[in-house]
DNA sequence: TGTTAGCACTCGACTAGTGAGAGTGCTAAC
DNA sequence: GTTAGCACTCTCACTAGTCGAGTGCTAACA
């Protein structure tokens, strides 16, 4: 059947290469399969169209590309843009215009803020057509930097925590006697001796060893009482893997044409609502410690089979770690995302180097 | 043409009025069009389905149905189920068990929190099976309860404001001088002394009226910034007519079958993204300040023709307004989708209240 | 041995035509 | 005012036929 000899697993030599890249480019543009006409129209291949359809058999007979129907043009596999983005792209990166522009705007927003996430998000979105991710860095063993205790009313108080890693946290918690903003001052200078610089376990120790409140609506019971509530927020912000996900250009999904029956993009949504599954591509990214790539059925969920996902990490591995990412479908630019994610972590990377310094 | 007579703009007779009722309670359960024979074999009329027929040509002729085509059945238009809201259907509520357990839910979560929010979006979502839609509650000229300034960094500082309502900002701030957490402690006292109870103009002229810092880097410098920084956040908050939107269910949306094509589903979406509209909504809901109807065409924008909003305001008029309501298709449930947005504002209204009593 | 032109073949997309069925609107009788 | 009956209209589903795109194969060529 295929006129040159099978090789399986080895690589390409360079003419089929740049055939399969051709395709792929073509494909990814267009959206409509690639016959061997095309091809040779486009690409300065010197030979017929002739031969590269036996070179597109070929490529075919490997798993990389495949065929609609018969009298049809040639579709990458997930295979073929597997190859594909391990083989045959050129590194590309961001034209230094555009790194200076994304620069600049992280340079306007608020620093450290939500903004960071959201505009990373927006950015991902924008550069490569596709949708933006961008999860917050959450630390590992969160640790309390400062505790403060706002009276907001008689017997409301508003708890801020500030964690090491700079994310803060709110809890409103009725107090069950009235504390006024003199009292609970000096509770939060109590608490802060005991919690500063301590993770949830050791805070929860140091509240075992505190004398038990004798007098009932003391400072000990309010202390001993915010005291829990500390823990249970801090024992929450650790079991979570993801903090916050921020999402923007949804819509550009929706807008491929391999997602025009909506119920297709609504099953990839409801698969994005699964913090379990989104927990564990986090970690299976920070585990690895680099940019991954998952390609089509190379993603678990049945539902994500007609898309993938470039997602890379950010932060500092081991404590508090972040990803950043696009989704796209399976017929995206990887060179293009790819460069863009990459750049988008590097500058996350930098940021927080800066806020830690 | 019509054999009773016309009136155009005065209110239908008991027949008729079933019978618009009735095509427009199977419309909405079955999503095709309604014919005279299914009518009289559902619904006890006591008529034929030539009567029937006959009146639902006047109800045509009225503009309150159409037509897909000349042998399709009945379809309300936007008059049609404007006319139902109005008139028609009764006054349904809740049944007491879920009202129990929407109350027992709210009672779960962080009090005053977010997830107010998110559990008033997702409880109207579960409720109706469209999109439930909550925004917070946002004061109209915010004033300072507290302002507390952390030590991030060397020169960084977290600045805490958290308004009279309830509500928090954060904005982490780089100081151009280092300055340890006790000297931002005394400048947040003293900021407190001039920005408690004050909002961002007041705050300003207080501002202006401190006598010029003389020695650089002192702390009258940084209480300078600081409270710069203070009254432009303040204005920020203030400006936004919309604080934070939350959403859920908005799958459910695209579930329906007029929504089978994603790109009805994006135009929505697109559109809700637009918070200039979205303001403008809120300020019509809460300058009527009862439960708004907006049922397709009624819609300005044309992308949102196609859905309808059910929205009431919750908080107290004049000072700090948020809205709750529902969007959908424009083939959707009023009664029951009117009974959760006119509970869960109810439900908000009694927390807001409980919270500033 | 690799390349190419030529050609048969396949299959989807489009068009047209048909029949069935649904549902209406009208009419004439009750 | 109501109803049965019926003609009419229009969609939907199905079939058949044509066109064109694109392939795979073969035989000839460098």
């Amino acid at each position: 059947m295929a006129r040159r000899p099978r090789r399986s697993n080895d690589t390409l030599d360079a003419r089929s290469g740049a055939i399969l890249r051709a395709v792929i480019d073509e494909y990814v543009t267009s959206a409509v399969p690639v016959s061997s006409s095309s091809l040779v129209a486009h690409y300065p291949f010197g030979v017929s169209s002739a031969t590269v359809r036996s070179i597109l058999a070929d490529l075919e007979a490997q798993g990389l590309l495949t065929h609609p129907h018969t009298s049809a043009g040639r579709v990458p596999t997930d295979a073929g843009y597997r190859y594909y983005v391990q083989v045959l792209a050129d590194d590309q990166s961001l034209p230094p215009v555009e790194q200076r522009m994304i620069r600049h705007q992280f340079g306007q927003v608020e620093f450290a803020s939500e903004q960071w996430f959201r505009l990373a998000a927006s950015t991902l979105a924008a550069n490569t057509g596709t949708a933006g991710l961008a999860t917050t860095a959450k630390p590992k063993d969160a640790r309390v930097r400062r505790v403060e205790l706002l009276s907001v009313q008689d017997r409301l108080a508003l708890m801020i925590v500030v964690f090491r890693e700079g994310t803060t946290r709110q809890v409103l918690h009725n107090l069950s006697v009235a504390a006024d903003q003199d009292e609970l001052s000096r509770v939060a200078g109590l608490l802060n001796v005991l919690a500063v610089d301590r993770t949830a376990d050791e805070i929860e120790a140091a509240l075992a060893d505190l004398p038990i409140a004798d007098e009932a609506g003391g400072e000990s019971e309010v202390l001993h009482r915010v005291g829990e509530l500390l823990v249970r927020a801090m024992r929450e912000f650790d079991s979570a893997v993801i903090d916050d996900l921020f999402s923007d250009g949804l819509l550009n999904v929706m807008a491929a044409p391999e997602f025009d029956r909506s119920d297709k993009v609504r099953q990839v949504f409801a698969a994005l609502e699964n913090r379990a599954y989104l927990g564990s591509l986090v970690e299976a990214v920070a585990r690895a410690g680099s940019i991954q790539i998952f390609i089509g059925h190379e993603n678990s969920p049945l539902e994500m089979q007609d898309v993938s996902l470039i997602l890379a990490p950010y932060g500092r591995i081991g404590r508090a770690v972040g990803v950043v990412g696009v989704l796209g479908p399976t017929r995206m630019s990887y060179p293009q995302a790819i460069a863009s994610v990459e750049f988008v972590s590097d500058l996350m990377n930098e940021l927080v180097e800066h806020l830690y310094a």
